[in-house]
DNA sequence: GTTGAGCGTT
């Protein structure tokens, strides 16, 4: 998959987990290899991927052989510029060998003093509910079954944190980080939106009562039955065209242009 | 061709 050169998880006796968030969708495990190889011996590179569309999520988990080396990639490589996105890197909380981080030196030897203290509150994800879902639809894989079972656990974590997250907006943080640039977006924007702002453009037709079409005919219209016949049964398609000969409708249109 | 808070695979 989008590993860093090898299927699953290599070896997580000794490696210590970094999430890089703010990536872009593009950014690939090979590209941040040498961006965290620079300041210690990465052992893996993992980047999770959308298992619809199998597009990248936006983050990547780095592993590296030591904590030192890994504090080091945090605290030079938190905040740099990577493929025109600044990226975030810091510890992996939840993950399948979080737990010996927890217990583990890093966390009390290495604490995230990094100052940055960025987006602190999680608002919410984006999956679970559409995949969820999807998968409850198509319920006849036990494999799947398993798997959904094991991160539930997970999701109910999140359920709670949900509902509180219910004060606060995502909105509110984007419109003021982009204030100035969705000042001149929107702008511009906006203008287009006036200018094709002209729905009124309504240009009522007074052919509207002597349009024979339109009226509500009973099903044993003329046109409409022929016309109705025509696509319901193609075989017979030939009949009206054998009768076209030309390369428009005959009698319909003419008898509404000639009024 | 799109999006932007967050936590992971065989």
């Amino acid at each position: 998959m989008s590993h860093f050169g090898r299927s699953g998880p290599p070896d997580i006796k000794d490696t210590f987990s970094l999430l890089v968030l703010n990536i872009t969708f593009r950014t690939t495990a090979d590209d941040l290899f040498p961006f965290f190889d620079k300041y210690g011996k990465v052992v893996d590179i993992f980047i999770p991927r959308d298992r619809r569309t199998g597009e990248s999520r936006g983050f990547a988990f780095v592993r590296y052989k030591y904590a030192d080396e890994a504090q080091k990639a945090v605290d030079r490589l938190d905040g740099r510029i990577v493929d025109g996105r600044e990226i975030t890197v810091q510890f992996a909380k939840y993950g399948p060998n979080a737990e010996r981080i927890h217990k583990g030196r890093i966390a009390e030897t290495f604490p995230r003093s990094r100052g940055r203290s960025r987006s602190h509150s999680p608002r919410r994800r984006y999956r679970d509910d559409s995949r969820d879902r999807d998968y409850r639809r198509r319920s006849r894989s036990r494999s799947y079954d398993r798997y959904e079972s094991d991160r539930y656990r997970g999701r109910e974590r999140d359920y709670r944190r949900r509902s509180r997250s219910r004060s606060a907006s995502p909105d509110y943080r984007r419109g003021r980080s982009r204030g100035r640039y969705d000042d001149g977006r929107r702008n511009l924007s906006r203008s287009r939106s006036i200018d094709s702002a002209s729905p009124t453009r309504h240009t009522p037709s007074p052919k509207r009562s002597l349009s024979p079409h339109v009226t509500p005919s009973p099903p044993r219209g003329g046109s409409q039955d022929r016309r109705s016949r025509e696509e319901r049964s193609p075989s017979q398609s030939i009949s009206p065209r054998g009768r076209s000969a030309g390369s428009r409708s005959p009698s319909l249109h003419k008898s509404d242009a000639d009024d």
